[in-house]
DNA sequence: TGCACGCGCAACCCACTGGTTGCACTTTGT
DNA sequence: ACAAAGTGCAACCAGTGGGTTGCGCGTGCA
């Protein structure tokens, strides 16, 4: 769970998410993801430190350059967080319409929201 | 995609997540929030603009007291961000695959990161 | 009618963060 | 052997974001 407060962190920002989804496609140093930013390697740089910390990136040197490769596993970490959310919305709804006792339509994440 | 930067922005903050999954069990008031947190109502009070902002919480006033209630829909667009950065890298194992002519596995987002 | 509660707005503060530049170091290629 | 490419580290700067306090206003209750 301590992961996750670092992935959302790490992902709190766009230019990281630039980076996040950049690495998708292909490994790339730093300098190479620069030239696809409006930003200097260095601050590319600072970028990746925090993906690192986040476990979101893996640093491997391969002669005078250094390739960054994603590793999506914390990802799913986040994103099983926000599942939990949405059980814990679900478990909300199921007691209320239990109070109302107003049986209807199947639980889930794309609902629009009651008025309560 | 663009109100999706503002969820991510939005669960950036350690307090503002906490506050996601408060307000997932039950809708409460700035005050009642402020209570279960180590900080003032008025900083948890701007938490909430941010939020209402992303759209992830409806404000509803209520007498004299205010009544945030969360709006999950936001989230799963997070989520599916999240999935696309996966797709992303799917296809791209795919092609790793391809090219070395080594089928396997399945693909997925729970999945050890291949050393490339 | 008066008091207490809850709220929103504004001003202010400080720390952090995203950005920059400069520099010294290793590796590669000619 | 030397120049160019790529990196890491450090110093520095500016903006913003999370926090606080103070205040005035509406609402509910006794």
């Amino acid at each position: 769970m301590a992961r996750t407060e670092a992935v959302f962190d790490a992902l709190g920002d766009p230019t990281r998410r630039h980076i996040v989804l950049s690495l998708a496609r292909r490994s790339a140093s730093a300098t190479a993801l620069a030239a696809e930013l409006p930003i200097s390697r260095q601050a590319v740089a600072k970028h990746l430190v925090s993906l690192r910390d986040a476990e979101l990136v893996v640093a491997e040197r391969v002669g005078r350059e250094t390739l960054y490769t994603l590793d999506p596993r914390p990802l799913a970490e986040a994103a099983r967080w926000i599942e939990r959310v949405g059980e814990e919305w679900d478990r909300r709804l199921a007691s209320l319409r239990g109070v109302l006792d107003k049986p209807g339509d199947e639980p889930g994440l794309n609902r629009p929201s009651p008025n309560i």
